[in-house]
DNA sequence: AATTTGACTTATG
DNA sequence: CCATAAGCCAAAT
């Protein structure tokens, strides 16, 4: 293994599979996705594969740290309630009971 | 190549 | 809830 250099394409790939496994009502922020893949400062890098991600990944599943959905894409959150999660009253998902944590 | 920008996070007010 | 600040890193300009 010549490098961990997920740089570039590897990163977003690996992204990609991480957010393909998110169980159907759960949520998951950007930076447990990072974790998940091994670079936990990467968080953003994390979002602007989101940005550039394929429509059949279930990047409604993705929120930030708050719950908070993605901007210019307030339609997240119906897709997100009605795959189960509750949100509450200042916009956020509850985070406290749909956050994924199928962390090893 | 340097600067700006961004689907981030945490903390503070 | 929104604004600002500082930390963080890579892609876009």
């Amino acid at each position: 293994m010549q490098t961990d250099k997920l740089t570039g394409r590897a990163f977003d790939d690996e992204v990609y599979a991480v957010v393909a496994q998110i169980p159907a009502g759960k949520i998951v922020s950007y930076k447990q996705i990072a974790r998940l893949i091994g670079m936990p400062d990467h968080a953003r890098r994390v979002g602007r594969a989101m940005a550039s991600a394929p429509a059949e990944l279930p990047c409604h599943r993705v929120v930030n740290s708050a719950g908070r959905t993605a901007p210019g894409w307030p339609q997240q959150r119906e897709l997100l309630e009605k795959e189960g999660v509750r949100f509450k009253a200042n916009g956020c998902a509850d985070v406290v009971r749909f956050m994924w944590e199928e962390i090893l």
